[in-house]
RNA sequence: GUGAGCGUAGCUCAACGGUUAGAGCACUGGACUGUGGCUCCAGGGGUUGAGGGUUCGAAUCCCUCCGUUCACCCCA
């Protein structure tokens, strides 16, 4: 006797998304690429995996994603490649390995696509989760920040997410963080004891992490700490006092938010994220900043550049909270025909029928699980839950006198129509030339 | 990687340690042998996550594993 074979289960942390909800997707998918061209973005489509020293020297070596959240595998070759944990880096490679900053500067580009972190998978967080990414690159001063965070903005006003916030800080450059930093251990330190112990090491590691601690005590105490922007150098002060001009003058509303921090060494002033505090733990919803320094650690060549990326898993749970965005099947308009057919002469003939109707167009349906034999009470249910405007009936009396019954599902009256008009009669219909 | 909660039908959930594990929704059929939505009736569907233990008897108590959810960490 042969054992029963136990059920292949999906991957941890890879949901899929079924036919119910990829609507929903497919709206933000579409709205996005309208909004982004119209800033002058075009897409980009990069490999879902890279060498791993693509991100090793991207992300940096210290960062969480590097030390414990890639995909790495070694391919037949021999070579480490890795799914790409994020496409900031990518994107910038590509950029440099086709000189498009040849053509003109900036390079403006998005991409939409999944990413791959193995970390456990909670409210929010997920091992393969989608991104939209905006870069622009090659250009240094505030209006390229400015425009971006417009578009930013813009674009969540147009998924119907008017209310997020908007956190802004600027977290300087090489030349002025350092002091900065310093600054700041020293008033972390001499209040030491009142840390949370993971923020006791977080001290001596990354201090700029003390600021974003969840911890309320740690949050009284970076409460008055010291703040990032006060300690610009002046050409980061000025980057900043202009960008925020800027947004003034594009009426774009943000908080200044001194806890803001991106811990990875290459990011430089410019930091933002979009936040929906009704989310839970992970609540942001967008995230990014100016990387001036990216290029240089993976092309050699220093260009500016400043990006952000968008989960859509979080846009798309933000959104399932809105009543506006219910689109349940009973709400979709009713469209096409669907063939009944009651015997099977007629189902052959209603078979080609249901063909026809589609190559010239129409949205048809029919029963799969039969050949005519299906109850006409069963296949008149499944056009009701199929959303189908008509019903064509098509019984031996029909075939006998060359006719089928079309059966209008939204008022219920029928009507006797020739076969041979049938394909001409529904099309004229679907063009509104024909109740 | 760490911690806590939860695993019963496709889904949402019942069942004081005690007959054959139930209900609603969904699905299929019928009432209406060729007319949807509403109503009523019937039917199919379960290794109670898996394995072990305690017990006369386990969905229920204990242990291990697995899965899942939330949180920490970190981030979209």
């Amino acid at each position: 006797m042969r054992e029963v074979q136990p059920m292949i289960k999906g991957v941890r942390g890879a949901p899929d998304i079924l036919p119910t909800e990829v609507g929903r997707w497919q709206r933000v998918e579409t709205e996005s690429r309208r909004v982004l061209e119209n800033y002058g973005y075009h897409e980009i489509r990069i490999p879902i995996f890279e060498r791993t020293e693509l991100f090793v020297r991207g992300i940096g070596e210290g960062s969480d994603i590097v030390q414990k959240e890639m995909y790495t595998f070694t391919d037949k070759g021999g070579e480490s490649l890795t799914l790409r944990p994020e496409a900031t880096a990518p994107v910038v490679r590509a950029v440099h390995e086709h000189s498009l900053l040849s053509e003109g500067k900036p390079v403006k580009v998005y991409y939409i696509g999944p990413m791959f972190r193995h970390e456990r998978p909670q409210a929010g967080r997920f091992r393969q989760f989608h991104q939209i990414g905006v870069e622009a690159i090659g250009v240094e001063g505030p209006r390229v920040d400015a425009e971006m965070l417009a578009l930013l903005v813009h674009l969540f006003e147009e998924w119907g997410l008017p209310d997020l916030e908007l956190h802004l800080n600027s977290i300087g450059d090489p030349s002025c963080r350092p002091s900065y930093v310093e600054r700041l251990t020293e008033f972390l330190r001499s209040r030491k004891a009142k840390l949370c112990r993971d923020c006791q090491e977080r001290l001596d590691r990354n201090p700029l992490r003390v600021l974003d601690c969840k911890n309320p005590g740690c949050r009284a105490v970076t409460a008055h700490a010291p703040k990032s922007i006060d300690f610009l150098c002046d050409p980061c002060a000025d980057h900043f006092r202009r960008l925020r001009e800027l947004l003034d003058a594009l009426e774009v509303k943000y908080e200044l938010d001194p806890r803001l921090v991106r811990g990875l060494d290459y990011y430089t002033r410019t930091a933002f994220e979009i936040v929906n505090p009704a989310l839970g733990a992970q609540n942001a919803v967008a995230g990014g900043g100016r990387y001036d320094g990216l290029s240089e650690e993976i092309a050699g060549k220093a260009v500016p550049g400043i990006g952000f990326a968008v989960g859509l898993e979080r846009v798309v749970t933000s959104l399932a909270g809105k009543g506006k965005d219910r689109k349940t099947l009973g709400d979709q308009p009713l469209e096409g025909v669907f063939v009944a057919t009651l015997g099977l002469e007629p189902d052959r003939h209603g078979f080609l029928l249901v063909q026809r109707l589609r190559r010239a167009g129409v949205r048809t349906g029919l029963d799969l699980t039969g050949e005519g034999d299906r109850s006409l009470r069963s296949q008149l249910r499944q056009a009701d839950k199929e959303r189908f405007r008509y019903c064509l009936i098509l019984g031996e009396d029909e075939l006998k006198k060359g006719e089928a019954t079309l059966k209008d599902m939204e008022g219920g009256g029928q009507e006797a129509i020739p076969l041979g008009t049938v394909v001409d009669h529904l099309t004229r219909v679907k063009r509104g030339e024909h109740p």
